[in-house]
DNA sequence: CGTAGTTTTGAGTGTACTCAAGTCGTGTGG
DNA sequence: CCACACGACTTGAGTACACTCAAAACTACG
């Protein structure tokens, strides 16, 4: 019934329309969850960090496309066993809901970013957002330096902003020419006051 | 515990950060639920029509504005006593959580929409949307001709799309043009054939 | 008939896109 | 060890789509 299983960086994991057997979490790594349009175009609907839920019981058919950004290990569980296993346990129920709230919540917060924020807002808002999750503390400490790796090229960052690579690489320079990040190996970034970059994203809490 | 409590059109139901003291569900009329950034910029997440949930158990503070788009009528539960309810009654969470993780995949193919659409295909796809839900069967029908109300100013359209109000009537105009769409009354749309509007959506299903 | 709200239309602008070339970094094979 | 190739990233020039600002037309309502 639950088995690891790990994907190499840029595979597939599931594609839109394949029948999906299983629900999982990612143990390590970061998986995203994407949409295409017959013309390529792709807009990335959910980055899925370690910790996150993989796959919707009571569905047989996958709705996204899940693909593995860097390696990725996934705890994976048969779909039937668990869905028996989730009946037998009315209190499961509850974790599920309080998990599907908050990335309603989360993806509802993006579509604020994707309607109605500029190309630089939404850049500040995602280094944001990554540097929360990776580096939980730091960001709290008085001085606000905060350095973290961003394990996506730019074209993920694209998908995920709802803008090309051209214009993500012209913003990520441009907050670097203004002092408000520092680049050390192009996927690194250092962030010097955190409070200056969170007043670039135009919105106050989250980004 | 349970009242039936009636908002006028324009009407704000709950703002965001104040405390919520209720949970409830829409009987009649079309709420929207929205974001406001501190310069004004907003974006609908949510256009919440009839037997739509409003609020989020566990949590006491509103993290969105709900506002009365049309007359609206609310069938409201006090919190508390909803929640130990919800507790004493298992089988709803299961029910609840269906219902979250359906419009967690209706926000993410909204995301699609706000991050990679152009102008066109957004209004198709809202027009299809409305279609759709306001008028279920005829859909299906051979012919394909729907005529229904869209109770939404240019603005409210604007917001959930995440355009300007003069691009919406711009693209509205257009489609009309087009011979995709009829005007009759402004706020009245007719469709003279739903699959020469799914063509302008850009997506097959949904859109 | 006047006023306020909504919608349409026009003209000009700007942000992000497209297309294209060039640079950097890393791994491979001669 | 260097040459080369490949992918990721950067940079430039020109364009286009949607935005901004402004005015006019339509609607509803007192």
């Amino acid at each position: 019934m639950k088995s690891y299983k790990t994907y190499p960086a840029g595979t597939s994991i599931v594609r839109a329309g394949d029948p999906l057997d299983f629900v999982g979490s990612v143990v390590q790594g970061v998986a995203s969850l994407s949409q295409t349009m017959e013309d390529g175009r792709r807009q990335m609907v959910g980055l899925l960090l370690p910790s996150d839920f993989v796959g919707r019981p009571g569905r047989a058919m996958a709705k996204f496309d899940v693909e593995a950004t860097s390696e990725v290990i996934l705890c994976q569980f048969n779909r039937a066993p668990f869905e028996r296993f989730l009946h037998a346990t009315p209190h499961l129920h509850e974790r599920m809901l309080e998990m599907a709230l908050d990335e309603l919540d989360a993806a509802r917060e993006w579509m604020l970013l994707l309607g109605r924020k500029t190309a630089r807002e939404k850049i500040a808002s995602l280094l944001l957002i990554v540097a929360k999750r990776q580096n939980a503390a730091p960001v709290l400490d008085g001085i606000g330096m905060v350095k973290f790796d961003l394990n996506l090229t730019r074209e993920a960052m694209a998908d995920y902003l709802g803008l090309t690579l051209e214009t993500v690489s012209r913003q990520i320079n441009a907050l670097k020419k203004d002092g408000i990040i520092q680049l050390e190996k192009k996927r690194q970034i250092c962030v010097n006051n955190i409070d200056q970059l969170r007043a670039e994203t135009g919105t106050d809490f989250e980004g």
